[in-house]
RNA sequence: GGAUCGGUAGUUCAGUUGGUUAGAAUACAUGCCUGUCACGCAUGGGGUCGCGGGUUCGAGUCCCGUCCGGUCCGCCA
C-alpha cells in the first residue's frame, strides 16, 4: 500500500503517529515562511504543512505543487494551534517530512469545488473531474446505499435477483428501440430491452415466484432532465398476488429505503384513483406537497353573459392562499404564462378576495358580487386569497390549470425537496384511444390485466375499461410503475387484438409469451421503479444527471467519449449494411 | 418535429440607444508575507465576442442563416 490512512479519518487521537497519505492537491496557501496543502481524497480533506522546521528544499518542492497534483506525504499527525471546525480533520494536521509527486496535472477547467464554476458542458467533458467533487460523489455513495438496502430488503423477503438478457427481440409496442445488428445474421437486429418485462413474466411461469433486478433499461426518445436514453430500473415481478399484495410489499420496501437512507418514517402511502387525480389535480402524477385542489365551477357560471366560460366544456379553479396582493402586472404575467404554446391556455380569469371582503375579478361586468361570492365558497377562500381559473375543453384545461398549480405552488414555497409526498395512483385506464393512429393504445403495457369486474366492457366501452395498474407518485414525479399482468393466453391474444394486432402478429410478435402461458402460468404482477429518479427525489434534485456517474446530454452524446459516432467502412461491410444517410442541404 | 433561453478571457458572467483601447470576478504567472483554511497584498499575461452572410460611416450590440448547449411541448407502453 501506498498510504497508511485516508485523508479523511486522522483524529486528534492520531497525534505523534507517523502517517502516509496520498491523494490530490485541492489548494495551497503559501504564507512565505510556511505553506499549507489541503490534501483530497474521496474520504476527505487533510491539511499538510510545511513550516519552518521543514527544511528548505522540501518548501521549495511545497510550493510548486499545483491544483490536482497527485502526491504522497510521509510525516507526523499533529495538533493544530488553530483548528478548523468545519473540517472532520480539522483538529490535526500532518507536519511533512517526505513529499513525492505521484502524477502532475493540468490546471483543471473548472474549479474542482462544492461551488464550482463549470458549465454543464464542460462539466460532462471532463466528468472525471466533476466526479471529483462533493456534490457527485455524495449522489454516487447515495446511489449505492440505495441499491445496497434494496438488495438487502428484498434478500431478507425472499426475493431473487435473476439477470436477464439485454440482447432481445425488438417489439412494436411502447418506446422506439434501440437495435443492435448482429454479424451472424445478417439484416436481422437485436433489440435493447426497455424493460424486462417479458423475461421477468416467464420467470414466473417458470416458478421464480419472487424475483427482482437493479437493471439497465433503454428507450430510444428524445431526452428531458429527468429522462436518460439508458436508465436503471428496480424490476419485480412476484406470483400468487392481487394488487392490494403488491402495494403493501413494495410500500415496505419504500418505507424501508426512506428509513434507512433519509432516516425519515413514512407511515402509510395514501392512495387516489386515477380519475380523481386528473380532476382534482390535473396530473396522473399529482404533487402533494400542497393541496391546492381544482375546484369547478360550470354551474355557477354558466347563462350570465360571458361567452367564454358559457361555450367552456370546463370552468375549474385553484385558490393560492395570501396572493391577493398579486399586482395586475403579475397576474398579466401569469396569464401570458399559462399562454404558452407548453400550456395552451387561451386565458385566465382572477378573482381576489380583498382583505376587506370585498371581491375583485376580470369578469365584473358579467357576474355580480353574489355570484363571486359563490365561487369563493366554493373554492374555501378567506379575505386575502387569490383564485384563478381557467376553462375549455376538459381535458386540455386540466392539464394547464395543473400546470399553474405547480407553478403557484413552486412560487408559494410549497415545493421543498426536502419534503416527501408519496402518493399511489391506482385504477388507470387500461386503454387510451389515439385519434391520429385511429386506434388503442396500451396505457401501461399490453400486458396489464384489466379488473375483473371491468371485463365485459371491453367490448361495448373499451375506453372505460380500468386496469389493475398503478403508479407511485413522489413530489409529483412518477418514481414508479406496475400492474397485475394478464396470465391466460386467450385474454392475452384479444388484447393484442385491441391493440390491433392480428392472431397471426400477435402470436409472431409475443407467441412466445402466449405459449409459455398455456403450460401453468401462474396469477402475477410487479412493478419497476426508475432507480436514478428514486436517487434524485430522495437527494432533492430535478435531474437525474447528477446522480448518473456517465450520463448523456440532451441530445443522448456521451460528451466524455463523444459517442455516438460514425463507425468504419470495414464494419459497415461485415454487418452487410449501407448506410443511406439524407445529405445536409 | 416544434417552442424558448443562451453562446463574450481558462471558467462564470456584465457589456446601456449601434460609437474611443471589450470589462468584473475567479483561475493562472511573478513577487512579498510564519497559523492559513474562499488566506491577504501588489504586479502581470490572457479575447477569432460560436460560425457564415447582410444592414450601416461604424456591429459584441440590429437582421437572416447555420452550428452547439440548456429547459420544455410532442414523444417516453
Amino acid at each position: 500500500m501506498l498510504r497508511t490512512h485516508t485523508c479523511g479519518e486522522l483524529t486528534i487521537s492520531h497525534v505523534n503517529q507517523k502517517v502516509t497519505l496520498c491523494g490530490w492537491v485541492q489548494r495551497s496557501r503559501d504564507l512565505g515562511g510556511m505553506t499549507f496543502v489541503d490534501l483530497r481524497d474521496r474520504y476527505g480533506i487533510t491539511q499538510l504543512v510545511f513550516n519552518s522546521d521543514t527544511h528548505a528544499e522540501l518548501r521549495e518542492a511545497a510550493r510548486n505543487i499545483g491544483r490536482e497534483y497527485v502526491i504522497s506525504v510521509t510525516g507526523l499527525v499533529s495538533e493544530r494551534s488553530s483548528k478548523n471546525a468545519k473540517l472532520a480533520t480539522g483538529d490535526i494536521e500532518i507536519v511533512v517530512e517526505k513529499l513525492e509527486v505521484l502524477n502532475v496535472s493540468k490546471h483543471p477547467p473548472f474549479t474542482i469545488e462544492d461551488n464550482t464554476d463549470g458549465g454543464d458542458e464542460l462539466r460532462m467533458k471532463y466528468r472525471y473531474l466533476d466526479l471529483r467533487r462533493n456534490i457527485l460523489k455524495n449522489n454516487l455513495m447515495l446511489r449505492h446505499r440505495m441499491g445496497i438496502e434494496t438488495r438487502n430488503y428484498m434478500n431478507n423477503i425472499g426475493f431473487l435477483e435473476i439477470e436477464t438478457p439485454y440482447l432481445i427481440g425488438s417489439t412494436p409496442e411502447g418506446a422506439r428501440d434501440f437495435v443492435v445488428p448482429s454479424r451472424m445474421n445478417p439484416g436481422e437486429f437485436y433489440a435493447l430491452p426497455q424493460s424486462p418485462q417479458t423475461y421477468k413474466q416467464i420467470l414466473m411461469v417458470a416458478g421464480y415466484d419472487r424475483y427482482f433486478q437493479i437493471v439497465r433499461c433503454f428507450r430510444d426518445e428524445d431526452l428531458r432532465a429527468d429522462r436518460q436514453p439508458e436508465f436503471t430500473q428496480i424490476d419485480c415481478e412476484m406470483s400468487f398476488v392481487e394488487q392490494e399484495d403488491i402495494l403493501i410489499t413494495f410500500e415496505g420496501l419504500v418505507r424501508h429505503l426512506f428509513k434507512n437512507i433519509k432516516g425519515l418514517e413514512l407511515g402509510d402511502i395514501p392512495r387516489m384513483p386515477y380519475c380523481d387525480a386528473m380532476k382534482f389535480y390535473g396530473s396522473d402524477k399529482p404533487d402533494m406537497r400542497f393541496d391546492m385542489r381544482f375546484v369547478e365551477l360550470n354551474d355557477l357560471t354558466k347563462n350570465k353573459g360571458f361567452k367564454v366560460f358559457d361555450e367552456a366544456e370546463l370552468v375549474v379553479g385553484i385558490c393560492a392562499k395570501g396572493c391577493v396582493e398579486y399586482s395586475r402586472k403579475q397576474i398579466d404575467e401569469l396569464t401570458e404564462w399559462v399562454k404558452r404554446p407548453q400550456i395552451g391556455a387561451h386565458g385566465m380569469v382572477y378573482l381576489r378576495y380583498n382583505m376587506d371582503g370585498t371581491l375583485k375579478s376580470s369578469v365584473d361586468k358579467f357576474y355580480s358580487s353574489e355570484d363571486l361570492k359563490l365561487w369563493a365558497e366554493r373554492l374555501n377562500a378567506e379575505p386575502g386569497d387569490l383564485i384563478l381559473i381557467l376553462s375549455g375543453k376538459t381535458e386540455k384545461t386540466r392539464k394547464a390549470l395543473g400546470e399553474l398549480r405547480l407553478e403557484m405552488g413552486s412560487r408559494l414555497g410549497y415545493r421543498n425537496p426536502e419534503v416527501f409526498a408519496p402518493l399511489w395512483v391506482v385504477d388507470f385506464p387500461l386503454l387510451e384511444w389515439d385519434e391520429e393512429a385511429g386506434r388503442f393504445f396500451a396505457m401501461h403495457h399490453p400486458f396489464t390485466a384489466p379488473k375483473p369486474e371491468d371485463i365485459p366492457l371491453l367490448d361495448t366501452d373499451a375506453k372505460a375499461v380500468r386496469a389493475n395498474a398503478y403508479d407511485l407518485v413522489i413530489n409529483g414525479s412518477e418514481i414508479g410503475g406496475g400492474s397485475i399482468r394478464i396470465h391466460d393466453k386467450s385474454m392475452q391474444n384479444k388484447m393484442l387484438n385491441m391493440l390491433g394486432f392480428s392472431n397471426e402478429e400477435a402470436q409472431k410478435q409475443f407467441g412466445f409469451l402466449m405459449n409459455a402461458f398455456e403450460y401453468g402460468a401462474p396469477p402475477h404482477g410487479g412493478i419497476a421503479f426508475g432507480f436514478d429518479r428514486f436517487c434524485a427525489v430522495l437527494g432533492g434534485a430535478d435531474s437525474i444527471r447528477d446522480y448518473i456517474a456517465f450520463p448523456k446530454n440532451n441530445s443522448g452524446r456521451d460528451m466524455m467519449v463523444n459517442a455516438p459516432s460514425a463507425i468504419h467502412q470495414d464494419q459497415l461491410d461485415e454487418l452487410q449494411i449501407k448506410l443511406n444517410l439524407t445529405p445536409q442541404k
